[in-house]
DNA sequence: CCGATACGCAACGGTGTCGTTTCGAAAGCT
DNA sequence: AGCTTTCGAAACGACACCGTTGCGTATCGG
């Protein structure tokens, strides 16, 4: 973790022998409730900036005593957090690199049209800048995993001839990826069912004549 | 605009003959100098939630109830603020689709550079949901004109045979404007200066074999 | 049982912003 | 001139957080 060692570990402390804490141990369950609390928070529409520490506790039903013991500071607390996002990607076919991108792309909608993930994606899009250690985390965790299912499957489109043997992978990433972004993000409500397709198959074919 | 009329318009009144304020005018300099302040802020990375009246005061070198004279409310101040960006579009050439679209994804991989750019774009991300009557006029005038700009060209292909003709110009905008985008955010330093190139010619020639 | 540590809670002084008000000094009109 | 309105500046009381501390209680090891 991150400052998770202020004054100790949770049971650490390996080589001292005597080293065991000797005292009341650290509840394993406020610390989940401080974490779920701020996740809760973010998801609802609060940015980091904002995020206080005192929300979070009363959030959490914790004294703020019990925050500052494990966090020095609300960056830490709120990269730990993100750290424990876990992130459900769709289980592709394998059957075809269209098919395998369509789900991919409209699962990656559907994701957008939840509250809790659109606003994970605000912070990551605005609060990138200012806290980059921060984001680092959150890109690793949340970002990366869905970026690599979907270069894996162009990878693989390309490994086995589905697709041009000279495609630029990373660009057919971004095309995919962003296409989808931009829609979601300022897509004037055309939002439709077949949003993941179309994006697909235009990327495929292209727009050239021939 | 859009609270400007508080008390009054700063020149209008017209029908009712008599109305001219009879006092000290409002001084337009001092307007300015609050608009500037604000924008000058958002693009320091001050998300709206952050920005505060006396900060802007003070940068405006502007006592706060002047700022509150003419506007009732931070949302307005700002949304008059993005209101008066002016948008410098590169001007095409107009000879090839290939050479426009290159031209204005390069310009936008360069604007994404800016700070300044890059902060208000982390504010048409983030805040759009919690401000959507802001949002609205920033896409107008800063989003919309560029969109716009990537529309036409496609468009005119479309038109003239260079591009298919069932081309989806709205998929074909999100894929391109996305891709750069999706790079200028995740893209780990990659920004190459053949990046507007290696896009284009992508979606224009799709990644399908033959 | 004892010592040690963590718990939730409430309070501390300090800071920053809020929106409003008051002030003396411009700056316009008639 | 006199009147009106705005100007910048400063102060107001109110509130929200900050990070810290003390309190009484709970929970561990020895």
């Amino acid at each position: 973790m991150t400052t998770q060692e202020m004054t100790h570990g949770t049971a650490g402390q390996a080589t001292a022998g005597a080293g065991r804490p000797a005292g009341r141990p650290r509840s394993e369950k406020a610390e989940k409730a401080i974490i779920e609390a701020t996740l809760d928070l973010i998801a609802e529409g609060m940015g980091v900036a904002e995020l206080s520490i005192e929300a979070i506790a009363s959030r959490a039903g914790v004294g703020k005593t019990t925050i500052y013991r494990r966090w020095s500071n609300k960056e830490d607390l709120v990269a730990d957090s993100l750290a424990t996002l876990k992130a459900p990607l769709p289980a592709v076919g394998g059957v075809s690199v269209r098919d395998d991108l369509i789900t991919l792309l409209a699962a990656m909608q559907n994701e957008a049209g939840q509250e809790r993930t659109r606003c994970l994606m605000n912070i990551a899009m605005s609060d990138a800048d200012r806290y980059p250690r921060l984001m680092g985390r959150f890109v690793k965790v949340a970002v990366e995993p869905r970026r690599k299912a979907v270069r894996d499957v162009v990878q693989r489109g390309v490994d086995n001839g589905e697709l041009r043997p000279d495609t630029d992978v990373e660009v057919a990433l971004a095309t995919l990826s962003g296409a989808m972004l931009w829609y979601t993000k300022w897509g004037n409500g055309e939002l439709t069912d077949d949003l993941a397709e179309r994006i697909v198959d235009q990327v495929l074919s292209g727009i050239a004549p021939l």
